[in-house]
DNA sequence: TCGGATAGGGATAAATTTTTCCCCTATTGC
DNA sequence: GCAATAGGGGAAAAATTTATCCCTATCCGA
């Protein structure tokens, strides 16, 4: 495992907040464990664009902070389940707010990244269209 | 400059918002310029754990997506003035609901994460008391 | 009996972000 | 001439985060 460093700053409800919520995949990891998709198969077919090992990760990191439980079935093959706890639900709304200021302003957002991402950034490709077993491509991978 | 080699996922508000608000020191930037802070030494001595090439970079980055603006006085020695963009304004109320989530569970957020860090990760020291002019100190570093 | 589904971990590589270090602009004051 | 001030930028290193690849185990169905 990775050994930090640097100890993060926590002085202030933004740095503690950020520490919990800012993984790449944390946000929509909350949000579709909120609609209802529980078990770590789900999820990754929801966010195929991520890697199985970071959600595993990301999964148990917000397990630690107690915004999720995973409740194991003693049974054969596996089965988990991950619930948002009492804690986790407290934050639906505030991810609510962070989606809706971007669905809002999406068209002009789209732009101004392009812009600055084309400009003097990229050299690369877009991300492969998914492996995918029919179910969501990246691209339908939204939210409310 | 860096060259991007994966483009990223621009599909749904939330990778939007993401993609404009989540280097490490942004929202502290808008938060403070918001505030009146508007000159780069400003900003500089009110995030003292920040490297002053960061916060350049960063800056620039939100003043490519829109968010802020930046005046340059021709005068010597040089002076500049950032301000947050019509369009940065309506950034602030989510800022100030995801601080305050963060303010609210102020005390279990540093527990939980705390023992996450300390537990299997932390190989390192703190951050060093910063180098100071005498005017913030690390742990003064606070949002409303 | 082989292939797939289920869940997850280790090791290592790649990508990305942040920090460090050093240099450049021009003027004013000593 | 030299230092201080204010604002930046390049290059390279360090820190951190994600991705890839490979393995474990069981059971079901073809």
């Amino acid at each position: 495992m990775y050994e930090r460093k640097i100890m993060p700053n926590l002085n202030c409800g933004l740095d503690l907040i950020g520490e919990v919520l800012f993984g790449k995949w944390k946000i929509r990891l909350l949000w579709f464990i909120n609609e209802g998709y529980k078990r770590p198969s789900e999820l990754q077919r929801k966010i195929p664009d991520a890697s199985r090992r970071v959600l595993n990760i990301q999964l148990k990191e917000l397990e630690e902070h107690e915004l999720v439980t995973r409740k194991i079935f003693p049974v054969v093959p596996p089965k988990v389940e991950y619930s948002l706890t009492e804690f986790g639900r407290t934050l639906v709304p505030v991810i609510a707010a962070l989606g809706q200021w971007g669905d809002e302003n999406e068209e002009r957002l789209r732009d101004v990244i392009l812009r600055q991402v084309l400009n003097s950034d990229f050299g690369g490709t877009a991300k492969k269209e998914s492996n995918s077993d029919g179910l969501i491509l990246p691209v339908q991978v939204t939210f409310p």
